[in-house]
DNA sequence: TGGAAAACATACTGGATGGTATGTACAATA
DNA sequence: TATTGTACATACCATCCAGTATGTTTTCCA
């Protein structure tokens, strides 16, 4: 007979402290950059120590690698995908994401930007393994984009012509470069504006 | 009488080791960010000591501040300004450059993105000295483009309904976004990809 | 032409930081 | 219950790196 579920709430104390370790790892990266995060700092939010944070990561690198592929593929997932594929009017969904930005996601994305853009940027160009992981996750987040796209296209919300594939690379770099200019500007206003220029954009593509 | 001219050619030009100290910088700056470059790598590379670099500059910092007030600037101006401010028909300059950034920039725009974003991504959060800094010279930027497009609309070349202030400001973002994800992906066809998608907004500011 | 100041070079320091070596409490088997 | 592995804690090291102290050479100028 196998143990009772009793004895299951230890093994997750593990898992609860590695996902503690990543939260505050996410905080620190998103606050500092990568180079600028310090293990000591990591540690120091969690209450832990260096001990258990070599515990579950091997070093700094693995740890990043883990940010990523835990913490923002759940909020790109939560915040995009999620809400993407299960709505039936998608560029309703898109357009009204762009307009609220500032109060869906929390205010940190005007005077902190977008975390994973803040990583790409810098680390891209840094490490290949970065690379490889941040772009996969902006591929799944692309095509989330065009699928989105291609269904308003065939409501007929949006004009045949349109090339979908191109629109949703271009409308996801311009939101990137909207969150950037507004974290250079420490501005919602700034946001507004630019935002309110991609919804523009957007608009366009609707039929005469 | 003043001395001859054969004198300036000596060894020791005070302006021209700054100037190289500087461009060193710069170059350490765009590849590892201004966190990651190192004293030791700028002094190396332009073969002078820490003594020449603490001569003309007080700290890491108000080098990195000279690097934005004076090579960074240089480059929008020369790239930008000018080339908008002279041009009799400034729309067609910013659709031909955002369609030949790679040709008219290096290829490191690729590889490396854009300098000036960047800093600005990295430290806006972290210094307000360099926002401040970046966020003047993105003023400037962002003015010129704006000042381009009313050029082009009293010309007739965009529609009258057009809100160049906004405009400038949404293709700024938007120009930062495409060149920041060709460098998520080293990628050239996602520059091209990303940049046919803003000239073909900018086409859509044309008159009916 | 001498002397002061500028323009560098050399050698060093101290703190920060990623990583390690080792110890210990505790749960899970056997 | 003895044993073993997991999940941490503690103390420490080695290196990197911004910054400094000081010496030397060149330039300027009175």
């Amino acid at each position: 007979m196998p143990t009772p579920d009793i004895t299951a709430r230890s093994e997750r104390n593990s898992d609860r402290t590695r996902r503690a370790i990543l939260e505050a790892a996410f905080q620190e990266i998103y606050r500092n950059g990568f180079q600028g995060m310090r293990l000591d700092d990591v540690v120091a939010a969690t209450g832990l120590t260096k001990g258990a944070l070599y515990h579950h990561f091997p070093n700094k690198q693995a740890l990043g690698y883990a940010v990523v592929d835990e913490i923002i593929r759940d909020i790109i997932q939560q915040a995009w995908l999620e809400p993407l594929a299960s709505d039936p009017n998608p560029l309703a969904v898109i357009i009204h994401f762009i307009g609220h930005m500032e109060t869906l996601m929390g205010g940190d994305i005007v005077t902190l930007g977008c975390p994973m853009n803040n990583l790409a940027q810098e680390m891209s160009p840094l490490d290949e393994g970065f690379r490889t992981r941040l772009d996969l996750l902006y591929q799944e987040w692309r095509g989330s984009i065009q699928a989105a796209l291609e269904r308003s296209q065939q409501a007929g919300v949006i004009r045949a012509d349109v090339d979908c594939s191109k629109t949703a690379t271009f409308v996801l770099a311009a939101l990137s470069g909207c969150v950037g200019a507004a974290k250079n500007a420490q501005s919602s206003e700034q946001l507004q504006i630019c935002g309110s220029g991609l919804i523009d954009y957007l608009e366009s593509l609707r039929p005469a």
